[in-house]
DNA sequence: CGGCGTTTTGAAACTCATCAACAAGTGTGG
DNA sequence: CCACACTTGTTGATGAGTTTCAAAACGCCG
């Protein structure tokens, strides 16, 4: 991690465009810019609140973690998104750990300048509401897919879901770059299943994989495989 | 479903109680107070959003279904929660259905005068985002738990929830009478393998049923069931 | 008493996790 | 540039945990 003392691009952090007039010099004041390099660890769960994270370039994984060795991806976030404000509620614990999967640029508030500026920014406050509405009724969603889907099912579905979020090259490429683990962390299965499972898309002309890069050749089917118990 | 004249209870409904003096009485002439019976809908999954609900007294489950016959219960609320919120954000419609237990008594508020006591009333919007926020920690770690841990610790889970949630009677039954399927569909299981599970923990001497109603007798010993594979 | 829904139990089928072993890359230091 | 350790990819065999199907037992009401 390292700081810098550039500010955050005013374009793609939600605080800085809702930001209102008086307070943009308390809030340049307030913010930090950090770098994450690949791997790097923003915080961990259990750890106490310190800030959230606007996300400026890079990606990063939100996920749980369970036992030894095992995890859940909760998210997945990218240049715009917020980060760290599942912190935010009763406890001043963070739920989840956020991980950075490429070199990654932050714009980082600390806890009580965001809590004063939800005090006073009302528009802030009331985009926030809106993000966390939306990302409970993406949780729910997941939720009773990873209960009623098969794994074949939910990898369908995180395919299309990544393919929706971060968009295909011109070769027709997801713009992201997964391990087979991490893949399997957010579908809620084994390294090896989800393996497995890949290998049958292939074998079936679904997907094309060509080195780290991932491509949906045959979406529709996909869509298939996500409704077929449903 | 009926409705009459009453306003609701300004001690249990959050927008009462948090509602800005001069808007009083416009609640007043927009909030509608609805009751429902037992197995009612108060509304389903995939309708347009027309409000939100205050629950002043009795239970409801919000619950998400999948094909025929599967549902997952994403949440239960008792007099003084919210329900139908889960519609705000970008779609207009619900993501859920939520159904009566029992006889349950609402204070609806529309949708119109909901979204602009939004713009309005800082306190009641940052309550709710508060609100949300929670919701969705508790949505994330329930994820997590349907993955990772098994029927039986999610049972576990499942019942200390219901009991921290709803409390005991004096004789230490739980204040809340679930048919084996609605736990299942809390689990995120079958009705038999629900049923099976808890025949065992009756075995066990961990818990106790009478009619429809559940005591829990060892918490110790089912907070270790959750715990055991994490 | 007979029908009807819910509860209870059994057994088979299946999905998926686990374990184990090996291949193929990836990087590191001599 | 090669040898080494180390991570990541690949595959098969096995078993545990759950779902599913089917059927018997039970309670309840007309």
């Amino acid at each position: 991690m390292k700081k810098d003392k550039h500010g955050c691009d005013l374009q793609s952090c939600m605080l800085c465009t809702l930001c209102i007039p008086a307070w943009k010099p308390a809030l340049a004041a307030h913010r930090q810019h950090l770098t994450f390099k690949k791997g790097e660890l923003l915080f961990r769960e259990g750890e106490p609140v310190n800030g959230i994270y606007f996300v400026n370039a890079g990606k990063v994984k939100v996920h749980k973690h369970w036992g030894e060795g095992k995890e859940l991806i909760v998210r997945f976030a990218k240049d715009g998104d917020i980060v760290g404000h599942r912190g935010v509620g009763s406890e001043m614990v963070y739920p989840v750990s956020a991980t950075a999967l490429e070199a990654v640029n932050i714009c980082f508030i600390d806890m009580t300048f965001f809590q004063a500026t939800l005090k006073v920014n009302h528009d802030f406050l009331q985009a926030l509401m809106m993000f966390y509405a939306t990302e409970l009724q993406e949780s729910e969603k997941n939720m009773r897919n990873l209960v009623h889907m098969p794994v074949k099912g939910r990898i369908a579905h995180a395919l299309l879901n990544l393919q929706r979020k971060f968009g295909v090259n011109e070769e027709g490429y997801i713009n992201m770059t997964l391990s087979r683990q991490d893949i399997a962390s957010y579908t809620g299965t084994t390294y090896e299943t989800a393996f497995r499972i890949m290998s049958d898309l292939i074998q079936e002309h679904i997907i094309i994989i060509s080195g780290k890069s991932i491509a949906v050749k045959d979406p529709a089917r996909l869509a298939r495989l996500e409704l077929e118990a449903g």
